[in-house]
RNA sequence: GCGCCUGUAGCUCAAUUGGAUAGAGCGCUUGGCUACGGACCAGGAGGCUGGGAGUUCAAAUCUUCCCAGGCGCGCCA
């Protein structure tokens, strides 16, 4: 069991006794860990918080508190202070700590998933760039922290589905198609212009040299331009899936656009919309009443030209994920689509789903620099440097770790002079330093008759330096640290951790030496260390980081 | 004009979601390699958290009004 909990018991044992009749829920006792050595290991403000509810003024809560604590002197407990405003610092002993290590050692699982999840299925749609160019470094954050987050929420016992959702008709594909027609005819020597709206990237012209190799002139007379549009979408799906898997990321699930725009799912939607008096006809189209869900203003669903609106298949869409059962459903967006949340979060409470299950993510843009000059960036002018060109420039850890760092409403800046340049001081080498370190010593040790999957009747209680100490309770903090990343789904909390973690063990590794004369030290330090490189190794996992032996 | 996001050290960003003395990295600067890997470590300078008012034991965090920047406001997707 984590600290926390047992403190969080003795907090709620000592309230009871105080009065019995006010009721406190262990959610309601905050336990956070100090980071000013004088102020203990832990403490908590429930003394603050809950004054009011005792009708006790905080000092005098938070001295019965203290008292009814010391008067039970649980062995892990060195002392316990009472601090104006009303502050309970709490002091463990190194025993407590060295207690720790072993549980830590023994069943490491415990102590990397904390468990929230209780294997409760979401369903996280991110990235779902539709195939219209190849993958940009605004949609490798998209990947990269939609992927992470997948792992964080794993590792906190939720079930994960990863979704990528992709338009594959409508106005955009139909340019896409008719751009790919334009260069294929100009392939076999047609003087044809691009027109204005088209897709003018490079990429295309690459595509349309492959549909010549397939297919040689047989379309150059064809007026039907979906087979050029199928083709296109093909091409790029199967780009980036390659980039994708480059950049060690799987889906579990690709949902077409078509499959909503078809056949009796969208009449159903639309009658069952009707039916409820959500919708009202005006100009000859159907508009969908969704305002009375504080959207800014009523949606069209039916054009007066017959077509469907995007937010119809989005709508079933929607409706599809929650038939299959998830009992969450998170939506990473690009901010470019804030503004649509409004009318889907309508229309997710008039199909009469439950909206506490939906969230929606908005997360910031990149900004690519190279240097001082920002790069811009346009899919149809196709201006960009392609999510394939920054990971062949920095590698896909470095990729990776930089995408995750910030908080998702953060823009990021990214640039890649200083990803180059710095490579050899870049974080994400910090961190993978420390973990080849751990491996070269445990190499050493070996060699000097310690083998760190075979040792056995060790003192811990040699493991009392303030350095050790100070490692094992942010050890102990990983599971806090992935709880939280689940609770408020952001990454940036990992990579913040795992930054400090790798800092205070590089920090006591100048400091004092693993390999000594002593046996006993040696062994114990050896241990640390291994509990230092299961957390390193298993948190670079969830960044979809390599862990290295040697570097 | 309306809506969303952002504003914290020279730069890029944190801050246990309202907690105690606002922290890292880069850059600048002073030091440290005859033992487990120097891709490392120790120290220093650098702040009226954009500005004002409010809420309370406590505000970078919440409310409100300004200032500055980004994005969105289609019978596009």
């Amino acid at each position: 069991m984590q600290f926390e909990s047992s403190l969080i018991n003795l907090i709620l044992d000592a309230l009871k006794i105080i009065t019995p009749d006010v009721k406190i829920k262990p959610e309601d006792i905050i336990i956070s860990s100090s980071e000013d050595p004088s102020r203990g290991d832990f403490s908590t403000n429930c003394a603050l918080k809950l004054s009011k509810l005792f009708s006790l003024p905080p000092m005098d809560l938070g001295q019965k508190i203290v008292d009814i604590v010391l008067s039970k002197k649980p062995a892990f407990l060195d002392s316990v202070k009472l601090v104006s405003p009303g502050f309970i610092n709490l002091f463990l002993s190194a025993k407590a700590f060295q207690g720790k290590l072993l549980e830590f050692l023994e069943n490491s699982k415990d102590y990397l998933s904390p468990n929230i999840g209780n294997g409760k299925k979401v369903l996280l749609e991110f990235l779902s760039a539709n195939p219209t160019g190849p993958l940009t470094i605004a949609h490798g954050r998209h990947a990269a922290c939609g992927d992470t987050l997948a792992n964080i929420l794993k590792a906190a016992g939720y079930k994960v589905t990863r979704e990528y959702y992709y338009n594959d008709s409508g106005r955009q594909m139909d340019i896409l198609g008719s751009s790919l027609h334009v260069r294929y005819l100009q392939l076999l020597g047609e003087r044809k212009r691009m027109f204005k709206e088209g897709y003018s990237g490079y990429y295309l012209q690459e595509i349309a040299r492959k549909m010549i190799e397939k297919h040689r002139k047989a379309y150059s007379k064809e007026k039907n331009l979906s087979i050029f549009t199928r083709f296109a979408e093909k091409e790029i799906l199967k780009d980036i899936k390659e980039v994708l898997s480059l950049f060690r990321i799987k889906f579990g699930s690709w949902i077409k656009e078509t499959r909503f725009t078809r056949g009796a799912k969208v009449k159903k939607l639309l009658a069952y919309l009707k039916e409820k008096e959500e919708t009202y006809e005006k100009d000859g189209a159907l508009w969908f009443k969704s305002t009375k869900y504080n959207d800014a203003k009523d949606r069209v669903l039916v054009k007066s030209t017959g077509e469907l609106t995007y937010l119809v298949p989005d709508l079933a869409y929607h409706k599809f994920k929650y038939e299959r059962g998830y009992d969450r459903i998170i939506t990473i967006l690009g901010p470019d689509h804030h503004g649509y949340i409004q009318r889907l979060m309508a229309g997710i409470k008039a199909m009469g789903l439950d909206d506490t299950k939906f969230t929606t993510k908005i997360l910031q843009v990149v900004s690519l620099y190279r240097g001082k000059k920002k790069l811009r960036m346009s899919t149809r002018a196709g201006e960009f440097v392609t999510l394939r060109k920054v990971i062949d420039e920095v590698g896909v850890d470095a990729a990776h770790f930089f995408l995750c760092m910030r908080g998702m409403d953060a823009p990021l800046d990214f640039d890649l002079e200083l990803a180059k340049k710095e490579s050899a001081e870049n974080p994400v080498y910090y961190i993978q330093y420390a973990h080849a370190r751990i491996c070269s010593v445990f190499k050493f040790a070996r060699q000097k008759g310690f083998a760190i999957d075979k040792l056995k009747n060790i003192n811990l209680g040699i493991i009392n330096r303030k350095e050790e100490i100070e490692l094992l309770k942010k050890i102990l903090g990983y599971s806090g640290v992935i709880k939280r990343g689940a609770e408020v789904l952001e990454t940036q909390g990992l990579t913040a951790y795992l930054l400090e973690l790798a800092s205070l063990f590089h920090q006591y590794y100048n400091k004092y030496r693993f390999i000594t004369d002593d046996d006993d030290i040696t062994k114990a330090r050896l241990l640390l260390a291994q509990a230092v490189r299961i957390i390193l190794s298993h948190g670079l996992k969830l960044l979809g980081i390599k862990s290295l032996k040697k570097m």
